[in-house]
DNA sequence: AGCATCTGGGAGAGCGCTCTATCCATCAAA
DNA sequence: TTTGATGGATAGAGCGCTCTCCCAGATGCT
């Protein structure tokens, strides 16, 4: 009696517990909860019931050690290491950009019941502690989040031969799958669109120029725009935060008084700019019409309402979860990329 | 020959490869990299010449089996399962208050070479999926924020004997350690302002009401005001979003057209109040004067910059990851609770 | 010198699970 | 009856690591 309390108190309840209780083998009771192979119902029940008895929960290390598989995903968002643009360390979760990610990450993942496992990799030495958790198997596969062009990490996973899926290109091509959006489009829509309103001395908020994204954002505005007659735009460089926008909107107005139009390379910037304005008596969108990238919550979150480039960000980073699924189960495959199309959502701003 | 190039393309190296190379104990090469008791430091080299040699990476399953240690936390997000009221499935992660909490989460974590695990528990299956994971050991305890007072997450984490640490007391006390924010006192901060600067018709937009955080913000508003000769306050109730918000300020100012204060349980409800309140041509401050609750990043996202009570999220959550560490660190010591007090940010609103 | 203590290292027993190889019935076909 | 199949269950060999013994030699003390 002392002997069954003792190992009840040291020991949880093993597998060999449970067929003791049922009165057949280790395999049989894997065979029961693993779902595998005709096992006869009778002895199906009464695995069962001494499941159900001993209150059997299998050991998840134990089970990971022989299948080789962890039963859970890294989402990563990584950093050059030199942050010197961009939002620094903790502050990138305030981004709701973040969290329509993490949204759309648990979107894909729910219905096969696996969990994402955050990891921050904006320094080398975070960077060499997620790689080390990930090649140690603690996680089946990797998402990245590249908050900078030059971020070493997806070279470095692919060398590592973990399974790794990226949001956003990397700026040097990669035997590497991604999800993106056709930037370039993104920031054509949005040079279409204050065109056609009328504006003329349009000036633009740039995310940091080491973001690929960013860049394009601005290339295929400054394209589209160009292509309306208008190729010489002044622009100043932020760094994706409302703060960093107004102070660019900020200069910008002071150099450029006149200005009757403003692209913003995310709405979070754009909320900047709409809030100087503000401070400076411009009315919008009747003196500034302003444009902002995303389609974040904070496009609606103030009045006037944003006029913005939708990123359908929760589809993409779905999508990406998908992706890296099929990966895991098919390794044979090689990579993809999946790109997603932009659009216009009309609002006040503009 | 064939065979060592075999065994290298299927098994990654081991231990014993490395002890091999190394010309010594499987044992010793361990004692080396866990760097626990003496080892000769001529032998503490060769081990480490032949594990960059090999390429060796530790497997964490076949660590975390005999350790018992899964080297992550889980962070739960956790609801009631009905979810009649707030923000319900992904769309939590979008509300800045997540990415406060994770920040802090990651601020307090990062120093220890862990990784928190998401999960999001909120409908029943998800919670029992969340529940397993959990006894099996995946994550050696569990931070949990509650989006409902009811959410039996707390109880379920107790009984399961996993450690854990709940952000927001429980509604009815369980010995379980918790951080939280002296709400009551938060609320009364917010009365004495709103009084202070004379306004004497206000209105609330309550948390929903499952919530003890809201329930409590609005009682110590409610009791401060009753104080000041205000017993009785309009008060709507809403979902913590900005749309809710919206939507209520928007019934009491019909009900309530003298409104010269308002007091909403966050920023995200009182940022709903302050455009609808520009939509109505209403002056802030000077018409009505807004207070919210948080100051999070919404606070400061439009103009009029918010007053607003400050919760420091950060620090609370970086705490509750602490007092967890230490329950896992140190399990023979009781559930402890840390309050913290929340400050008036006094900005432009009122 | 004799005994106790300490120090550096090895052998090997598990941790709890999966899964292959194997075995034993049972049953259809030759 | 013999010979295979075949369904249903078992035995047992690992998976890769940690950690408790255990041992040999060096050192300290009387």
């Amino acid at each position: 009696m002392s002997e069954v309390l003792r190992s009840a108190v040291n020991r949880s309840t093993t597998l060999e517990d449970v067929a003791r209780v049922a009165g057949v083998s280790r395999a049989t009771v894997s065979r029961v909860i693993n779902g595998i192979r005709n096992v006869d119902p009778a002895i199906q029940e009464s695995v069962r019931l001494a499941i159900a008895s001993t209150g059997y929960v299998p050991n998840g290390a134990a089970r990971s050690l022989v299948t080789r598989r962890a039963g859970s995903l890294a989402l990563v968002v990584s950093g050059s290491g030199a942050e010197a643009d961009g939002p620094a360390g903790g502050e990138v979760f305030t981004d709701p950009f973040f969290g329509r990610v993490v949204s759309g990450v648990f979107q894909a993942l729910r219905p096969q019941g696996l969990h994402p496992v955050l990891m921050l990799a904006d320094a080398p030495e975070a960077r060499e502690q997620a790689l080390a958790y990930l090649r140690q198997g603690n996680a089946d596969g990797a998402m990245v989040v590249s908050t900078h062009a030059e971020d070493p990490m997806p070279a470095l996973l692919l060398e590592a031969g973990v399974p790794a899926v990226l949001f956003g290109r990397p700026d040097r091509p990669l035997p590497i799958s991604c999800v993106d959006l056709a930037n370039r489009d993104g920031g054509r829509l949005a040079a279409d669109h204050l065109h056609a309103r009328g504006c003329r001395r349009v000036v633009t908020i740039a995310g940091p120029s080491g973001v690929r994204a960013a860049r394009d954002r601005l290339a295929g505005f400054h394209d589209a725009m160009a292509r309306h007659g208008l190729p010489y735009l002044p622009h100043a460089e932020a760094d994706f935060t409302q703060a960093g926008g107004e102070r660019a909107i900020t200069r910008l107005l002071i150099e450029h008084p006149d200005t009757d139009g403003v692209f913003a390379a995310n709405d979070l910037m754009a909320q900047g700019a709409l809030a100087v304005l503000r401070d400076h008596g411009r009315r919008v969108p009747e003196d500034v019409a302003v444009v902002g990238f995303d389609d974040s919550s904070a496009a609606t979150a103030g009045r006037p309402l944003l006029t913005t480039v939708r990123q359908p960000v929760e589809e993409m980073a779905a999508e990406m979860t998908r992706i890296l699924l099929d990966h895991i189960a098919r390794p044979e495959r090689g990579a993809t990329s999946v790109i997603f199309e932009p659009s216009l959502v009309v609002r006040q701003s503009a």
